[in-house]
DNA sequence: TAATTTTTCGTTAACGCACACGAAAATTTA
DNA sequence: TAAATTTTCGTGTGCGTTAACGAAAAATTA
């Protein structure tokens, strides 16, 4: 448990070894010229030599420069309120770095709109800050400013929704598919004989979300795997959630057809507006599965309209995502690529222990 | 998002509302005496009214003096490897703590010998540490020793089980009770038509924790707030799982006189032992609900043959304490008196996002 | 009242680093 | 070769705090 008992080198060790004063050494530290080409070459070895870690108190205390990280994310709407969740996490990073010279650039835009997108895009690059947090939902989009970002050097993590393959720090989100096949197992232990459940997608095209598609995946991988196909029938349909009327008419037409579904899967954080249905037009609830803590989902789970929810740690992840990044730039601390955050079952029974931000 | 625009206010603008040197300043912070009682209670409203807070770069630059914490908890024997877990959140805050100057003065005791207890404590009274993290299972010797901790002014946490109605700066563990709600609900899920439920209770009496009693109550507080009472049939056994027999011989004889046993609740840690009954004596599995996230009920829960384990993230538990008691010494940051860890449902498709050890 | 002790306080040098300033050394120009 | 530049480097100050040292003020004693 002790810390290491070498004393740390510092730049006057350095100097000393090198023969030289701590200004030189602090000049080629900062590689900021005015160092004789034999000088550097010498000092650097050395600094690999002694392992200098520069002592990150000494150094903030000093330095007048405030490091600049830039949060990009989805306003959160009426339709949409997941994304206030993650402001919590920025909030609790922001106080803790308060004294560290940190500036926490908010940056928000609107998630059904590209060009929103871009526009908040373009204005990170003119702030040109040290490091990014970025919610990349626009892939083609994200790619393109990614590559700017490579070439300036200023590094970046996403969060929520991963890009494979690009020089990332590192992504802080959920598996999805996995979340996917914990609500189908979450049915499965509520259903018996042969059950109807009906799949709630999000019908609208400008929405479309990897992210979400994954948990349908993953939900449908559940039965497979436990070669339970023949065990359960699985019917989707399609609606536009953002709109007023819906799920209302679309439901509503669902079960004149079908009397007999035993339980609803809702792979966003939108299951509140079916438990509504249910609510309003007086009907028999059945067990509603959905996603993400949001406050009228809270609501239903603890009346007991809603029966699961699958959370994924918004304030975590951000927070995360956020000290993450600043570790790294602040002390070149690596950042591990994966970052998945628990997939949450919450229950009547332990919503109050999750439902954290005042 | 922007970090107080006020310049932070450090001992100089205290000394300078206050009038005097900033060595006068830093007596009454760190009070060493040598100040006169009228402008320290001055300096002392002024410090409240500007809110100061210490720098901890230029503290822990200036300081030579390191903050010293004890942590005194269980050491884990083969029959309790529960207490591995606090390890890794123990050593995730000491790695951030150093260069804080802080160290951890790790003691541990024997969960199951009051004297071994009693001992570590006067050895800790010894160590006069500046606070103390605590996992007070034998009560009256913790009231004991903590009497002598409120004399000296030291603070101390109480982590995983909590005695209420003392100066404690905070408790960090789980709600007991209410954990024993959510496994109730969860067999209730799975179960049907009047099931018979085994309750396996630990019948060594030295090994009394009113923690795991709380669990048991919770469970069946679940069916009679539902209204199931009788709606199940509820049986309890008690075994000494610190015996290597068991449950081997005990369960033989349950399961004799009463072969419809359809599922088995585990208020402790050693969910992994009846798991093992069932699999070394080739019987048909029944659904098995246990506690904590322990390394062989980890392989129980991957392989199917426990159904549910709850967890309380212990490594967390200790972490947050260690950095909550540290903050406070530093800033006097006040700590919350119960921090209540999520009560984390864990099954066989979400374990890998929980079981973070290395 | 003067001398002595005790209480109370201000000054100052670190801590490790960043950075401005100016000086020495090397190079170029006249 | 002397003067003017340019390159290379060392010194010194400050960041906010701690803590040692010693001095001033107050209290006590003679």
């Amino acid at each position: 448990m002790n810390n290491s008992l070498t004393k740390n080198v510092g730049i006057k060790e350095i100097a000393l070894a090198a023969g030289v004063s701590i200004g030189t050494v602090d000049r080629v530290l900062h590689n900021r010229g005015e160092v004789k080409k034999e000088t550097k070459e010498k000092i650097i070895s050395i600094i690999k030599d002694l392992k200098y870690k520069p002592n990150v108190f000494a150094r903030s205390l000093a330095s007048k420069k405030t490091t600049r990280i830039a949060i990009v994310i989805p306003d959160s709407s009426d339709n949409n309120c997941y994304w206030e969740k993650p402001i919590h996490g920025i909030k609790k990073a922001a106080d803790e770095l308060a004294g560290f010279n940190v500036e926490i650039i908010f940056e928000h835009f609107d998630a059904s709109n590209e060009a929103s997108f871009k526009k908040v895009l373009e204005e990170v690059c003119d702030e040109n800050p040290d490091g990014i947090v970025l919610n990349p939902v626009f892939k083609s989009v994200a790619l393109h400013y990614i590559s700017i970002f490579n070439n300036r050097n200023i590094p970046y993590v996403f969060i929520d929704v991963n890009i494979k393959g690009v020089d990332k720090l590192g992504y802080f989100g959920q598996d999805a598919e996995q979340s996917g096949l914990v609500a189908a197992h979450l049915m499965d232990l509520k259903l018996v004989n042969k059950p109807n459940v009906l799949i709630i997608k999000q019908a609208n095209k400008k929405l479309f979300s990897q992210h979400i598609e994954s948990r349908v995946v993953g939900f449908l991988k559940y039965y497979k795997t436990q070669l339970k196909e023949n065990n359960i029938s699985i019917s989707t349909v399609e609606i536009d959630l953002e709109d007023n009327r819906e799920p209302n008419v679309s439901l509503s037409k669902v079960f004149k057809v079908n009397n007999s579904i035993d339980a609803i899967f809702v792979p966003n954080s939108r299951a509140f507006k079916v438990a509504d249905f249910f609510t309003d037009n007086n009907k028999t609830l059945i067990p509603i599965t959905g996603y993400d803590l949001v406050y009228r989902n809270v609501e239903h789970l603890k009346k007991g309209n809603i029966a699961h929810i699958i959370s994924q740690k918004p304030e975590d992840q951000a927070y995360y995502a956020i000290m993450a990044l600043f570790d790294n730039l602040i002390t070149k601390k690596e950042v591990k690529e994966t970052n998945y955050s628990p997939i949450d079952i919450i229950m009547k029974e332990n919503i109050n222990y999750y439902n954290f931000n005042k």
